[in-house]
DNA sequence: GTTATTTCCGTGTTCGGGCACGAAAATAGT
DNA sequence: ACTATTTTCGTGCCCGAACACGGAAATAAC
C-alpha cells in the first residue's frame, strides 16, 4: 500500500499499467471501450497504488453543470429557515467552481395550497437534484414520488415524511426531541401537574409534519412518567397578535393552574412576549430554535429552556449530500439526526455566532 | 456589480483593464512589478466585476509547499484527544492536493518535562505553521514566543494561554463552562450544601491550563449562589485504579455528607466506576466530554450531566484555520469559543457519531 | 486476401491560474 | 544621442484530469 504524501498521477498509474492515461481514465469512469485485459491490469495497480484523484483538477477540466433546487417555506431574516438557508449558501460557494448553480425558492409554510402550487412547478425546472423542507405531509410525498419517477435524487431537511427514501435526511429526531422536551420541562418539578401545549394553526392540510412529531414525543413522556398530568392545546395564528393575546388571555384566566407550556416550533418567543408583558407569575416555558427573538426571552428568564438542532448544518450539509452523491460518486448517508443541543441563559452565548460549520 | 455565477477569469479581467493576464496576477498577489497606472486600473476592474480565483485551478497550479506540525497530548484510541486528532486528519486529507502535509507529534501530558522536551525540538522542525494544545502553561508560552520570532504562525487548540495571542483558538471559555457546571450541579438543588473536586496530579507544572480556568468558575459560581457550600479537593493518579480506589474509599467514609462532585476532565468515567462497583448513595456527577466511557455512565445514571465541546469541530477548524491564513491568505477569526454542549442521557445519543463537520 | 467494421487505445487540447522567462518600455548614466 | 540599467509587462508552459478525435489493431464480411 502505497503512502498518502505520494502524490499519485493518473500518468504513474498508466506507467505502471503499460497504457496510456487516457485508457485509465476510461477505467476510472466506467467508460468502456476497454479490453479486459487493460481493465483488470489498470484495477490492480489503482488498487495497490491507493490512487485518490485530484479533486481540483477533476473539478477543473470536467465540463459538466449541473442545477440544483432548494424548496424553503418564506421567511425574514431573523428566523429558522433563514439560518438553514444561510447554511445553503456556505456550500453554494463552495461548489461555484464545480460547475453548479443553485436556485432557491420558497413557499407560505402557513398554506398547503401556496406550497402544492411551487411542487407542481418542479419536474419542469429540469432540476438535476433537489433539496426541500417537506412541511406538508402529503404534498412533499407526492412530489418525492414524481421525482423518484424522474430518478431526480432528493433529500429533505428538517422533517422527514415517513415511506419516502430521500437520498438524505438532515434535521432532529423529532419524536424523541418531543421526549426531551417533557423530560426538561417535568423532571424534579413533580409540583407540575398540568401543562399547556402551543401550536400554529395552518391552511388546509394538517399540522407541519414536524411538530406533529414532537408533539407525540412529548406527550409519550407524559403517559409514562407523569400519567396523572393533564395537557391542554392551544392555537396560535402567525402574524397576528391581537388576536393571539385575546387567545391566550382568555386560556390563562381558565386555567390559572397551569405552570408550565411548550411550543412545538420556532414561535416560543410570542407566548414569551405575552407573559412578559401580561403575566408575573410562575411559569415554566421551553420551546424550540435560537433564534434572535428567543434568545431575548432566554436571557430574561421568560423561557427556560430551548431545544436547538443546528440548522445552519442542516442546510449545509443537505446541499453536500447532493454534490457529494452526483458529483463525486460518494456513498452518501440516508438518515443524519442532528444533535440536540439544549441552550440555556448560561451556554447560550456560545451557540450565538459560532459558525458551526 | 458582478452577478456571482459569471465565472469570470483572469483573463477576463486582463483584457477588461487592457492588459496582460500577467500583470493582473502580479497585481492579485501582490508581487511588484506593476507600474501605478496599471495597478490601478485593474484593481478597479476586479472591484467592479467582484472576481474570485477559481481555487481549484489556483490549488492546481500552484507549486508551493507546506508543512504543518500539530502537537498534542499522547492518547489511546477512545479519548478526548483522538477526537481532536481525529478533526485534523480529516482537514489533513482536504488540503492534500494543495501540497499540504501535516505531522503529528505527542507529549506525555502528565509529565511536563516530556513535553519541553519536546517543545524544544520544535523551531529545528522548520515547520510552516503550528497547531499545538498548550495544557502546560508557561512552556507553552516559551515555545509560543520562539514561533512569533520566527513569524511561523501557530493556533492553540483545547486551552488558552494567558498573554500570548495565536492566530486562532479554538476551544471552550474555560472559566464559564466551569460555572455551567456548577449551575446543572446546584440549580434548583437546595439540599446539596458540599461538594467535591476531583483533578489530576501531575509531574512538574501546576495543574492543566483548562481544569485551573474551570474550576475558577465552577468556585465563583458557589461563591456567588451557594456561598456556604463546602467544597473539597481529591487528587487522583491517571492509571493507578488500586491507589484511586483507596483514595475515594478514604474520601467518602470520611465525608459521607458529600453527595455532588465533578471533575474538569473528561476521565469523569474513573469516579463513575468506583461509585457503581462501591456506593449505592445518591451522588449527583459531572464531568466532561463525550468519550465512550463516559457515555456508559451517562447511560446507567452514574453521571448526571456531561458537558462537551466538540473536540472534532476544534482540530478540523484549528488546522483549516491555518491554511486560511497561509494558503487562503484569508483573515480567520482569532477567538473560537466553542458550544458548551449539555448531554443527558436523553440527547446524548445524537451527539455519538454525528460527523460534526 | 482484401475490404469493411468494430473494438481498443494513445495523443493532444482544454479548464483557470501560477509563475518563469525574456522582451519592451522607461529611466539612468555617460 | 547612445548605451546601460531598471522597471514594467506579455507570452507560453505547467499543474492533473476529462474527453474528443482519430489511428491502430483485431475481428468480421466478402
Amino acid at each position: 500500500m502505497a503512502e498518502l504524501s505520494d502524490k499519485i498521477r493518473i500518468k504513474d498509474i498508466a506507467e505502471l499499467a503499460g497504457v496510456s492515461k487516457g485508457t485509465v481514465d476510461r477505467v476510472i469512469h466506467n467508460r468502456g471501450e476497454v479490453s479486459e485485459a487493460s481493465r483488470k491490469k489498470v484495477e490492480k495497480v489503482l488498487q495497490e497504488m491507493n490512487y485518490k484523484p485530484n479533486v481540483y483538477a477533476s473539478a477543473l477540466a470536467s465540463k459538466k453543470r449541473y442545477h440544483f433546487l432548494c424548496i424553503l417555506p418564506e421567511h425574514g431574516a431573523d428566523d429558522y429557515w433563514a439560518q438553514v438557508e444561510a447554511g445553503i449558501k456556505k456550500q453554494m460557494a463552495e461548489l461555484r467552481d464545480l460547475n453548479v448553480t443553485v436556485d432557491l425558492h420558497y413557499y407560505d409554510q402557513y398554506d398547503v395550497y401556496a406550497c402544492r402550487e411551487l411542487y407542481e412547478k418542479v419536474p419542469g425546472m429540469q432540476p438535476d437534484a433537489v433539496l426541500m423542507a417537506p412541511l406538508f405531509k402529503d404534498s412533499s410525498e407526492k412530489l418525492a414520488r414524481k421525482l423518484e419517477e424522474q430518478h431526480i435524487p432528493f433529500v429533505f431537511v428538517d422533517s422527514q415524511v415517513e415511506g419516502v427514501e430521500p437520498l438524505a435526511y438532515y434535521g432532529m429526531h423529532s419524536f424523541k426531541s418531543g421526549h426531551l422536551a417533557a423530560k426538561l420541562l417535568f423532571h424534579e418539578h413533580p409540583e407540575i401537574e398540568s401543562a399547556v401545549m402551543f401550536h400554529a394553526v395552518r391552511r388546509g392540510e394538517t399540522g407541519a409534519n414536524q411538530t406533529v412529531q414532537r408533539k407525540a414525543g412529548f406527550m409519550e413522556y407524559i403517559r409514562c412518567h407523569r400519567p396523572g398530568c393533564v395537557l391542554h392545546s392551544v392555537g396560535l395564528h402567525w402574524n397576528n397578535k391581537e388576536e393571539n393575546d385575546r387567545i391566550l388571555t382568555r386560556f390563562f384566566e381558565e386555567h390559572p393552574e397551569v405552570k408550565a407550556g411548550v411550543t412545538f416550533n420556532s414561535r416560543v418567543f410570542m407566548i414569551a412576549d405575552y407573559l412578559q408583558r401580561n403575566a408575573s407569575r410562575e411559569f415554566r416555558l421551553l420551546g424550540y430554535d435560537l433564534l434572535g427573538q428567543n434568545v431575548t426571552f432566554l436571557k430574561s428568564g421568560e423561557i427556560e429552556y430551548l431545544i436547538a438542532q443546528r440548522p445552519e448544518i442542516q442546510g449545509y450539509r443537505g446541499v453536500k449530500a447532493l454534490a457529494d452523491h452526483l458529483i463525486f460518486k460518494q456513498e452518501v448517508s440516508a438518515v443524519n439526526y442532528m444533535p440536540m443541543d439544549i441552550l440555556t441563559d448560561e451556554n447560550m452565548e456560545f451557540y450565538l455566532n459560532f459558525p458551526s460549520i
